[in-house]
DNA sequence: TTGTAAGCGTTATCAT
DNA sequence: ATGATAACGCTTACAA
């Protein structure tokens, strides 16, 4: 990628201006201005009531003119807390967690926190070190998603006091964690396959997601489910391995088409899944829904789009941010002891992606 | 959405250990347990040279033991420095800033420096409280994408010595910012629309980003300038006004359709605008390219998804970030003064949306 | 109503 | 090789 750089080196009088003025001011400058202690500074400015209103006013507005921002770090140094939380997410990039992390931050907002955020690539040793950078920073509260080392966390900022809450993260182990917020992942894929069943298909079969992963698990366990639920026998030829993203449902497709008993609907891990399915049939010639019906999971934006637009389960992920931040605000205020795991459930969303089997 | 909370708030025996633990452990504390002073402990953590062999690794061995974490917020106060920057995107949920994130967090990972991210919402209030927010947590630089008002933040934290570098800002007033990165918006309009013009198509149009971005214009700017490069005149009435989001290209097919000298392509602002158009084209039984060439902007991840898949402009997203920060990175070692703005081009991307002619 | 002083957890400069 | 001590910017008793 071809790019240009214009650099003007000169000595610019604008910016010796600026190298003069860079100095950080500090209450004690202004109280040196306002010939005043700083302490009265500090008292003006957090508008204590024990300051005379002349003198007060004269420090605001001498603080907007020699252009004063508090020190956070310092301000955190005696107060004992931040008004901070620490986010981690696998990735910036990943649409659901964007919208997650919206969440939170929106919740954040209005309580007057800030938020930080740290992205752990799926790696538990970065993960680690995301929320050991975190508890440097001194941040009040530590969210989790998708993490494969929650009960570590809990473990480590607990002791120092700091609550953790993990967000749709991995308890393989079955152990529930200590504070946490998830969507019911079996509960969605059997409402999902229920649909599809309701439609008419009997022939089915699901793209999983990846291996070791707990929603993986739990969508394929809410599949099996809704099969055992009106009768129809599980085969286990019918689940193909995937990863999560549009290539492993391309890669499904002659799978399908390879297969005796031809299945006429799909359930996908995942919405990245279906699409790459969709796309795979699309290619293929093949008709959906009509030859082939297919639902997927998370209701990501895109889901609205896609031709055919896509069936899917919607996350409610801006509530699953919401719900970790208050959770987080609780433990904060020191009210909550003892473990708590809110569940929120998916919400079947119906478009042009199955029909019934005519 | 139903929610289901199950709460076990009877005393736990774990969490009263827990509560009796809730001790921030510091260098003092450490510096006790050893008999030493809390200065051989600050030492020894930072491995000077001055400190014994046999007593640095038993502090080492003492920190980890006492689950010790250096408060950042001390260290900076002495160090004057955070090792970390902040970044203000308008919105999380954003595919496209997400990327340039994650650009920003790569280069800035590598080098040592942690990531705040804030959001403005697209609000110039906002956008100034969070660059507020970040100054008073004193990090070392800003980068600011798409600012509504990047002159003043230039203007206020430059004052105190912290750069502030602008990525694809709008810089309507037409003064180049003091430090900023952005992609050539003007020279990838004129890409994408003179692949339509070379495809032979000759009645173009064109639908627009949000009025008042300069974005938009230098578009639009593009966009003319390569109809004036083969002599095809340019008509006011086929610019079609719109937002950046699916709705706008929506809601302009019908307008294209009821146009005498109907458009056989379209060059739309941004790849949402143009994936509104995709499906508005479909719905109505229109055959994309045949019977309507479309070209977006951005190459978001889903532009591959779509069917057909757009031809578009890939914005060097994971680039911009990068540079962005590099730009910092240099800007915080003292070096550079004056002004300097890296401009990357973008790239065509030709996929099924657009076609020869026939 | 205001000033003085102590202290938060670090690092850095002295001595020793 | 280690220990006192000061300093960073701020809040908060305690005095006046």
């Amino acid at each position: 990628m071809r790019h240009e750089v214009y650099s003007i080196l000169h000595t610019c009088a604008r910016w010796q201006l600026v190298r003069v003025n860079n100095v950080k001011t500090s209450i004690k400058d202004i109280a040196r201005a306002a010939g005043v202690s700083h302490s009265t500074v500090s008292r003006a400015l957090s508008d204590s009531p024990l300051v005379n209103e002349v003198t007060r006013s004269r420090i605001h507005r001498l603080a907007l003119e020699m252009g004063y921002s508090p020190d956070a770090g310092a301000r955190s140094l005696v107060r004992g807390h931040t008004c901070t939380v620490g986010v981690v997410v696998t990735t910036i990039a990943d649409p659901f967690s964007a919208e997650v992390v919206e969440g939170i931050e929106a919740t954040a907002y209005s309580h007057g926190y800030s938020v930080i955020l740290a992205a752990s690539h799926d790696e538990p040793e970065r993960e680690i070190a995301a929320v050991e950078m975190l508890r440097s920073k001194r941040v009040d509260a530590v969210i989790v998603t998708s993490s494969r080392v929650g009960a570590l966390h809990q473990e480590r900022l607990g002791a120092a006091g700091v609550p953790v809450i993990l967000l749709n993260s991995h308890s393989l182990g079955g152990a529930p964690h200590t504070f946490s917020v998830r969507v019911d992942d079996q509960h969605g894929a059997r409402l999902a396959t229920e649909h599809l069943l309701m439609l008419g298909h009997r022939r089915l079969a699901h793209v999983a997601g990846p291996a070791g992963h707990s929603p993986s698990a739990d969508r394929l366990a809410g599949y099996r489910a809704a099969l055992a639920g009106v009768g129809v026998p599980f085969d286990p030829a019918q689940v193909i391995a995937g990863t999560g993203r549009p290539a492993a449902g391309e890669q499904a497709l002659p799978q399908f088409l390879a297969m005796a008993a031809r299945p006429t609907a799909v359930f996908c891990y995942n919405d990245m899944t279906a699409i790459g399915l969709l796309r795979a049939a699309h290619s293929a010639g093949l008709i959906v829904p009509d030859d082939l019906a297919i639902a997927g999971f998370d209701d990501i934006p895109f889901a609205t789009y896609v031709s055919p637009s896509l069936t899917t389960i919607a996350q409610p992920k801006f509530e699953l941010g919401q719900q970790a931040m208050s959770m987080a605000l609780t433990l904060m205020s020191g009210v909550a002891e003892g473990v708590s795991d809110v569940v929120l459930q998916g919400r079947l969303v119906v478009r042009e992606s199955t029909r019934i089997r005519g």
